[in-house]
DNA sequence: CAGATCTCCATTTTT
DNA sequence: TGGAGATCTG
């Protein structure tokens, strides 16, 4: 491609390689760039943006510009910004599927059976919904849950399947067949509800271009542009709905990562990417390989990794970054040792300058961050959990917003039943239920039956009352509404609703958190013209800001940090059954597992200087000790990149003292295991492959360089068992049957007779006969 | 209606 | 083990 010089200078394509520089360039036709982590992916994207509109190929409002969150949303638009002012501005169609769904909806409801002020329904709303058809349809709540059928239906819709596309077999997956007219009465009851669940926003929209030749023209002819980010995690709906509008022009640029593609289970095929070529002939597909992230010992450990994939596209790393440290792998006895190691690994960094905002724990599953948690309360080190609820999921603002709906839509029964005792105002479940009934026969929304039910004695003079001061204040907050400005009339229905006052009497450690959350939402609205502006905002966009106050080690989920990234990063609980995940394996064998590592990949990735992997001997799981092997994902670590250490070497010197020699203890103590006949009945775990048989290369057989140890390795829980002496003959799940060598607090050496000498927590024994 | 008690069940969660 | 939700009891 020849190009004047003028534009090779263009301030956009300053510091690009090639590569992206081709990215950018390549405007015509339909491209894809494949884009390693840490390859300069955003850059590229938002100078391709720029060049765009620099280059006055399109108008802002020419472009679509899809994200999956709103932080890669909100990233573009200030980056692109920043490269061409203030034309963002005018950039409508940037924005995540969801929100520019939204957008598209609101202009074609009725296309879709709809109004244009639908409601936005989060997984809370569209959970209670559920449930009420679950018991309407006489289906045991038990058999059936609600999450169940929620789970199902967002999967159909993901899939882009209306309730009349679904086939028998799928159908059949609910509640003896049920599923596809549970489905078709759910839609139904959204339709009267004039509301949406997320899912429809796509889905609905889908139909539409689907439907109506002159809509999807119209939109085919408006966006001569289209940019895709993380292509890997679109799932059917988002790639039939891609195909269409980009159908006529074909100036479609996705960028993605299949190494990166951790969504499966939220309908993400990865295979949109891998047949991208196919679905457009004749695209260009630019690989960035140039990473300007990590250190090669982090890019060679993560790389290592995920070869162990097949099916991929193939993408070599690169960096021209000096050699730093090697990616540390820690074997400790448990997972309290964990928590303690990996807090004093940060307090040593901070020392030497360290801030603790570029430090992160990354963990498979959320409940692991509690042990990180404890200890670091302890020690009072500043830490912040990522994950949880999300700003308007909890339930003060879920609350408010129902006032708020309630007052603006009179027929969102969800919103009325939520607040309508809330706060307490005598109106329990008989009451209610007496309003539903008279609503149900009548065919009326729920707070039209319920001022109508005033009239007639089917309720206690007790509830009429309350019931009729609520439909008063409601009333009136309508009419209010005309005349005053929403925050206003926001502070006004909450202090008269006696909301406000409820938290206020509420004397627990989270009421005032919650007062000044209230005053934040209410702070939130004054930016948005009117109140159906913020609740889309609110309902689409707003996401917990993490407030910068002091700097806090950030401890979270994988799944969570793809995106980012951090100086020094500690990847906890790498052993088999927590990541790889147990749960995977089960469901979903081989291609579960390249998902889990295609994660161990993300979570290598996210370090830009150091990386350290942890794994324990044993672990607490569901209150029961279980020991466990180290992941396999470590073995697959090159160990070239790799320095490995084990602080079961400082408990060994402990124990040498008085114990005999033994060559290696750690392959004993962390092979050595099993779950425990606790875990056992927990899981329901099958105990096919009892220890050692498991390939640990550059780990247990690399003999491990001990870098440190340390008395305070060695931990002991509870009481030790008073049950078991030396000599004594007992049985393991894992190892059968053995006779008790020696004793150390809950810590046993046994000479098991198939399994010779392993050491195993007493837990894991019972005396056998 | 509120508080006590029991019972069940435990991945990941962009919107 | 522990937390959420259902169920029982005063």
């Amino acid at each position: 491609m020849s190009l004047p010089i003028e534009m090779q200078d263009a301030p956009y394509l300053q510091g690009l390689n090639e590569p992206q520089r081709k990215a950018v360039l390549t405007t015509e036709g339909p491209v894809l760039v494949l884009a390693g982590a840490g390859t300069g992916k955003t850059a590229a994207l938002t100078a391709r943006l720029a060049h765009l509109l620099w280059t006055r190929r399109a108008y802002p409002s020419e472009i679509l510009a899809v994200t999956f969150t709103n932080r890669a949303a909100r990233e573009m638009k200030e980056r692109v910004g920043r490269l061409v002012g203030d034309a963002v501005e005018g950039m409508p169609w940037l924005g995540t599927f969801h929100a520019i769904g939204a957008k598209m909806l609101r202009r074609h409801a009725e296309l879709a059976g709809l109004q244009s002020n639908f409601t936005i329904l989060d997984t809370d709303d569209q959970l209670r919904l559920l449930k009420q058809l679950i018991v309407a349809n006489e289906l045991d709540e038990k058999r059936w849950p609600a999450r169940q059928l929620a789970g199902l239906i967002d999967g159909w819709k993901n899939r882009g399947l209306a309730p009349a596309d679904l086939d028998a077999g799928e159908s059949e997956t609910y509640a003896n067949g049920r599923g596809q007219s549970l489905y078709a009465q759910y839609q139904e009851r959204l339709r009267l509800l004039n509301a949406c669940d997320f899912g429809d926003l796509l889905l609905h929209m889908l139909t539409i271009l689907k439907r109506n030749r002159e809509v999807l023209e119209q939109y085919q002819k408006r966006f001569r542009y289209i940019m895709v980010d993380e292509y890997q995690d679109t799932n059917a709906v988002q790639y039939l709905w891609l195909r269409l509008l980009a159908q006529e022009r074909k100036n479609i640029c996705c960028v993605g990562d299949d190494d990166q593609s951790i969504y499966s289970w939220r309908g993400a095929q990865v295979e949109n990417i891998l047949k991208f070529e196919k679905d457009f002939p004749g695209a260009s597909v630019i690989k960035l390989e140039q990473n300007y992230r990590s250190t090669p010992h982090i890019l060679g450990a993560a790389s290592g990794v995920i070869a162990n994939n097949g099916g991929r596209l193939g993408k070599t790393l690169w960096t021209d970054i000096d050699v730093g440290e090697k990616v540390k792998v820690l074997g400790v006895w448990d997972g309290p040792e964990e928590a303690r190691r990996v807090g004093e690994e940060i307090e040593g960094l901070q020392r030497g300058g360290l801030s603790l905002d570029a430090t992160a724990i990354l963990v498979r599953a959320q409940h692991q961050t509690r042990e990180f948690e404890d200890r670091f309360i302890a020690i009072g080190l500043p830490y912040r959990i990522i994950g949880g609820f999300r700003f308007y999921e909890r339930q003060e603002i879920r609350d408010a917003l129902a006032y708020l709906r309630v007052v603006a839509q009179p027929a969102d029964d969800l919103a009325f039943e939520r607040i309508v005792n809330v706060p307490k105002r005598g109106l329990g479940d008989k009451a209610l239920s007496k309003v539903h009934q008279f609503a149900r026969a009548q065919g009326l929304p729920l707070a039209v039956a319920a001022a109508r039910i005033l009239d007639t004695d089917e309720l206690t003079p007790q509830a009429r009352r309350a019931l009729g001061n609520l439909i008063g204040d409601m009333a009136r907050w309508r009419s209010m509404g005309n005349d005053l400005q929403h925050p206003d009339l926001t502070r006004i229905i909450l202090d008269e609703s006696g909301y406000t006052a409820m938290w206020q009497a509420d004397r627990t450690a989270e009421a005032a958190g919650r007062l000044e959350n209230l005053n934040e939402l209410v702070r939130a609205m004054e930016e948005y013209e009117n109140l159906s502006a913020f609740l889309e905002h609110v309902s689409l966009v707003m996401d917990n800001e993490a407030s910068a106050e002091e700097p806090k080690v950030t401890i979270m989920t994988i799944h969570a940090a793809k995106g980012l990234e951090f100086d020094t990063v500690f990847l906890a609980g790498w052993e088999e059954g927590i990541f790889p995940s147990q749960r995977a394996l089960d469901e979903g064998g081989l291609a579960s597992l390249e998902e889990e590592r295609r994660l161990a990949y993300v979570a290598i990735t996210r370090a830009r200087r150091r990386a350290t992997i942890l794994h324990a001997a044993n672990r607490r799981i569901y209150g029961q000790w279980t020991s466990s092997l180290p992941s396999r994902f470590v073995a697959e670590l090159p160990p070239e990149h790799v320095d490995s250490e084990n602080t079961m070497t400082g408990g060994e010197s402990l124990w040498r003292a008085n114990w005999s020699e033994r060559a290696d203890p750690f392959a004993d103590a962390s092979r050595g295991t099993g779950r425990g006949p606790g875990w056992q009945r927990a899981a329901g775990v099958d105990l096919k492959n009892p220890g050692g048989t498991f390939p640990s290369r550059g780990f247990t057989r690399e003999q491990p360089r001990v870098l440190e140890s340390r008395a305070s390795a060695v931990s002991f829980a509870a009481k030790p068992r008073t049950d078991l002496k030396i000599g004594m003959r007992v049985f393991h799940q894992k190892f059968g049957y053995g006779s008790i060598a020696e004793i150390e607090g809950n810590k046993l050496e046994i000479d098991f007779e198939q399994a010779g000498r392993k050491r195993v927590m007493d837990s894991f024994v019972s005396p056998g006969d």
